[in-house]
DNA sequence: CGCATGCTTGACTGAACTCAAAGTCCGTGG
DNA sequence: CCACGGACTTTGAGTTCAGTCAAGCATGCG
């Protein structure tokens, strides 16, 4: 059925009680803007002029790189499928995890500014990403519509995102930091139209414990203690959310 | 000289080593394009057709607020004068500060996706901001041109700005994240046209702390340290930085 | 099978938080 | 003018939480 068989493990990943791999018939490397919308869940409305357009899409191997610092930019890409991270390296070789876009996410929009990537974004799963092409966001000649208003719109998102990620290593324990983790992803994987109680992470625990600044020996324990309370229920990387209330509460 | 002697301290802040306030005799409360192009320090090149265009400026005395969480979007904003600070306020009522605009960076970008400003902006000092109406950006009848580009290119500086923030936010010691704000400070001065050595921080040590995850304790135990090390003269909040390489010595 | 990677758990240590007190600067009002 | 109050800052002492180091287990791959 699916069509990653043979791949290592971690590339088959699929989220807990996700529907059995859609055909994947559409092997034509090609997206319809429509597709883009849609994997957005852009709520906005548009004039439908753009549906001429086609966006190439791009496959990537568990392991290996989208882009790297300092690559020239060369356009955004939307996930079509899959899981990512997104890193900076410092000047002294240490790297932090910024964020893990899966499904219908935005990368790409740092390369903007200095006309070069600022970030590395790394395949943790097999992907899929459509390729949005610098031109069609800057080219003067295009008519200035439907694509311009879902880049703002999408970058908007990323931006409150990120914005709440960065307020989610705030403060608070260890603890309640994996807590308050865990419930994102279930939000995320719920609107991805995913299981929000069961699923599966695509990342190590040393990413999430680089990401939300604590240890990964600290992730464990964490993982251990909701564990044994009987909030979740753990097997390596499966989660189970036993009480979605309960986890909320330790956020604090 | 300065039009704001009258109000209380906080509100007179200038960077040391400021140019005397360059008359402040446009009291007229419209800019250009190009000005905010200048501000923005776009180094893009622009068609020069968008000339006809004003922007209305707003003003802000210290303690006020731009906007606030929740409230409808009406448009970005470009810092022309003083400082501000960007929080998000959690579910239980904790704070979380973003960041700490200054002139030429831009606000409210984060209200694009729902239609609502997703943080809360407070004026530091008094403030001179030019609005960027959301009309502006998104009308279609529009050449989608000049405020277009600009617009991008200023987002995705900001992104880069809080990625870095974030990666910024991260691992180290307390010392070393205190050492790498006012690393960072010193270079945003600088882009400022001000002294990157010489200058007055226009937050207090709790959003400082807030900012960079840690207690207000450990901002002054940082700041004492770094001043008993002969790398920075702190006075209050008077920086003058002494040895910027062993600041960034310390960074790690 | 053996190795590499990832995960869990324990014991110890140290860095940062909490609580507390005192000092400084500033604006206000007597 | 000076006294007062409030906000901000500095510094100290005790405590707690999370990092470090280390050992052991599970899994998957060659």
């Amino acid at each position: 059925m699916m069509d990653v068989q043979a791949l290592p493990s971690v590339a088959r990943w699929q989220p807990a009680g996700s529907q059995p791999a859609l055909k994947l018939e559409n092997d034509e490397r090609w997206s319809t803007f429509e597709e883009i919308l849609n994997l957005l869940r852009f709520d906005g409305h548009v004039h439908q002029a753009n549906d001429t357009g086609l966006f190439r899409r791009r496959r990537l191997k568990a392991g290996q790189t989208a882009f790297c610092m300092g690559q020239p930019f060369d356009g955004l890409y939307v996930v079509r499928l899959g899981a990512l991270k997104t890193a900076m390296t410092h000047l002294d070789g240490a790297e932090h995890v910024l964020a893990f876009p899966m499904k219908g996410d935005l990368l790409g929009f740092d390369g903007v500014c200095k006309n070069k990537y600022l970030s590395e974004v790394t395949a943790l799963t097999d992907c899929d990403l459509i390729k949005i092409p610098s031109a069609d966001l800057f080219s003067p000649g295009r008519a200035c519509n439907d694509i311009e208003r879902m880049a703002y719109w999408a970058i908007s998102r990323e931006i409150v995102q990120e914005q709440t990620t960065y307020a989610l290593s705030h403060a608070a324990k260890s603890e309640a930091r994996v807590a308050r983790f865990l419930r994102i992803q279930s939000e995320r994987f719920k609107a991805m139209g995913y299981s929000p109680n069961r699923f599966t992470l695509p990342m190590t625990r040393r990413d999430i414990g680089n990401h939300l600044n604590v240890t990964l020996e600290t992730v464990s324990r964490a993982f251990s203690a909701l564990d044994h309370l009987g909030i979740i229920a753990v097997e390596r990387r499966e989660i189970n959310i036993l009480s979605l209330d309960a986890l909320r509460q330790f956020e604090k």
